[in-house]
DNA sequence: TGTACATCAGTGAACGCGCGTTCACTGATGTAC
DNA sequence: TGTACATCAGTGAACGCGCGTTCACTGATGTAC
């Protein structure tokens, strides 16, 4: 069979794209290789016409979870007329994100994962992170770049840990109730007008 | 072979303790029965005389990685002179526990491992986590019981997604930094005296 | 005191299964002549 | 215009491997008589 030219990009954005999902969801030992394909309705051989290993997808697929995050964070900030740490820790500790991890961001899901990982996987971890830092840094309480910056991290660090917290409880109002005081918390210790 | 009364019980524990540091090292996936007997100079054959799946061994891990790093951390706090809130920070975001996590807090390196396990693996977490807030929650700024409960848990879920993410990174300078910075900002917002 | 038997923690072969990866192959299209 | 051939994304069988779990068995000791 003969594709068109554009064809093999899409479908190696469409595994990355399916990858960055399932791995959220199950972590990077949760899916394989047959399983990813076979959601895209195609055989596992193939798969290494596009990646050369397993790794390299997860690394990958890390990063396109940052950007799909980061998109929609920064989407949050931009509709928040002023209150962009405000809006952005609503849209991170809801109870849709805590519910959908597969959509979620990958500091939460994978940063455990990624931590067990060789230093290639961690670098791209750390490309990303460092870019999330830059994208919301303006939006942080500090005194200098540096600071807000640093700031930045320690939000989405915190914000990460606490909402795995929250998905590893079994009880649903505790679950709310976690992530309701560190709503509170988080606006009070990061937004810039205090 | 016939054994001493209480040599199976011993054996027992030896399991539970030897998973517990085996799990937070490499993940629920990451060791199996086989690996983790041969480390006790044992079969896999004989795991099941203890216990009734893999499962439940990683339930009985998470609740000793509990204790152990709870224990710990109460004795740093013991030797504090009364700035207890200060000693756990500094016992928590260090560069041994970040580089550790073997011996570490089970929040940063299997929350989001137990996220994705059945509810009874879930109840627990929750369980050993209520254990924590109740301990803790002593040395926490707060008004109330109540406040000082959440705070508490506040505190662990943030911490634990600072080492998280600071472990999932590859530079070991941004890695210090990132545990300085978070060492200051917890201190501040959660210490009694301020 | 001596003998027959029950106990049961631990052994190691075997089960079915899914994993990551390799590889000879397919076959519709583009290209060379 | 027609024919022979190259391309290469995707197929599916096969590889060796480790997994969780089961099970018939071992054998030193405790117990019954």
């Amino acid at each position: 069979v003969r594709y068109p030219a554009e064809h093999k990009e899409e479908t190696r954005a469409r595994i990355v794209r399916t990858a960055s999902r399932e791995f959220r969801r199950s972590g990077g030992a949760g899916i394989g290789i047959a399983g990813l394909m076979k959601e895209l309705s195609l055989t596992h051989g193939g798969f290494y016409r596009h990646f050369k290993s397993k790794d390299q997808l997860f690394a990958e697929a890390v990063d396109e979870a940052f950007e799909d995050v980061s998109a929609k964070l920064m989407r949050a900030a931009a509709h928040s007329r002023g209150r962009e740490i405000e809006a952005v820790v609503d849209a991170y500790l809801n109870d849709s994100h805590c519910a959908h991890p597969a959509e979620g961001c990958p500091i939460a899901s994978l940063a455990a994962d990624v931590a067990r990982q060789p230093r290639k996987v961690r670098l791209a971890m750390e490309g990303a992170l460092e870019r999330y830092a830059e994208r919301f840094a303006p939006f942080c309480a500090g005194r200098t770049e540096g600071e807000r910056r640093r700031n930045a991290i320690l939000l989405f660090a915190g914000m990460a840990g606490t909402l795995t917290l929250a998905r590893a409880t079994a009880d649903e109002s505790l679950r709310a109730s976690i992530l309701e005081s560190a709503r509170e918390f988080y606006k009070r210790s990061f937004a810039r007008s205090g």
